[in-house]
DNA sequence: ATACAGGCTCGCC
DNA sequence: GGCGAGCCTGTA
């Protein structure tokens, strides 16, 4: 296989893509195939080099977010034991820049699933409804349209193993294809007005809709808080607190982390997957966001 | 086996 | 405006 160079520094191209931002590229050899948009891609990484089929290699660096100044961002983390453990555990991560319709559509099926069930979800769909591209000999599927999910059925998409995320995937679906929500005009809207818009779309909440804009808008610095970013922040930075709202850690979330929440979450999140032995012996319930300790 | 996942929504208080 | 339950499916 013909291959170019890209330079890529502070890169670490198989954490990146095993940080659960995204759920479609598949090892291959020594590097990984998937697609960019609709442009199928084979890479590898050797050192500080990126190793990439040539015909797409012009969207690796923004798709990567190659210019992200890295170094200053995790210089900037907060200097505590818990950040301190993720920063060093996930050199090289970076925030990847995804196509929006794909990101939002990914996370609307992620609700109540663990990556591996998200990836059978996506492939799934790809499969079923979208384009198929070329790589060398092998087909890849791009992840379908808004628009062509808006013609499916329901029960098509229960078919890909959606349950209730189907209904919800096909009326967001419906009002992207049809303009009513227009993802790509929403760049320009201010991060609350932008998590609002999301908000409205069904299966969207705010969860949901912080990891789209992390991962598809560029906003480094939402904070999406799921239940492995709650217990991490409950363990390490409130062990003696009983309860505190969703509320509280929201805005304890913003002020202390930042500009940088964004990438401080994906290390803490990352981390905190990697090392747990088992994901908990004692699962996080809602009730462990509950009530009235001051946070601050 | 059967509980429970990287959540959202609705009905109830 | 907080709380609990239900929702589909695959996996441990």
């Amino acid at each position: 296989m013909n291959l170019v160079e890209v330079t890529a520094q502070d890169f670490d191209l198989s954490l990146t893509l095993d940080s659960g931002q995204v759920f479609h590229w598949e090892k291959q050899g020594a590097g990984f195939v998937g697609l960019i948009g609709e442009a199928a891609i084979y890479l590898e990484q050797s050192g500080d080099k990126l190793l990439v089929t040539p015909d797409t290699v012009a969207l690796v660096p923004r798709y990567f977010a190659l210019d992200h100044p890295l170094r200053e961002i995790c210089a900037a983390f907060p200097n505590d034991p818990a950040m301190n453990a993720a920063r060093l555990y996930c050199d090289g991560l970076r925030i990847i820049r995804q196509p929006r319709w794909e990101c939002l559509a990914s996370f609307i099926t992620s609700s109540m699933k663990q990556v591996a069930h998200i990836r059978k979800m996506s492939r799934a769909l790809r499969e079923r409804f979208g384009k198929p591209v070329m790589l060398y000999e092998s087909h890849l599927y791009a992840f379908p349209s808004a628009a062509r999910l808006a013609r499916a059925t329901e029960k098509e998409l229960r078919e890909c193993a959606l349950g209730y995320r189907a209904k919800n995937l096909l009326a967001t679906a419906q009002r992207v294809a049809s303009g009513r929500a227009d993802l790509e005009a929403w760049c320009v809207l201010g991060d609350e007005e932008l998590r609002a818009r999301l908000c409205e779309l069904p299966g969207v909440g705010a969860k949901v809709a912080n990891c789209v804009m992390l991962f598809a808008y560029e906003r480094l610095r939402a904070f999406p808080i799921d239940v492995w970013i709650a217990r991490v922040l409950r363990e390490k930075y409130f062990p003696r607190a009983r309860k505190f709202t969703a509320q509280r850690l929201r805005v304890f979330c913003d002020e202390y982390f930042g500009a940088q929440g964004g990438y401080a979450q994906q290390y803490l999140f990352h981390h905190a997957r990697k090392t747990a032995a088992r994901p908990s012996r004692r699962p996080l319930k809602d009730r462990d966001f509950a009530s009235t300790v001051d946070v601050r």
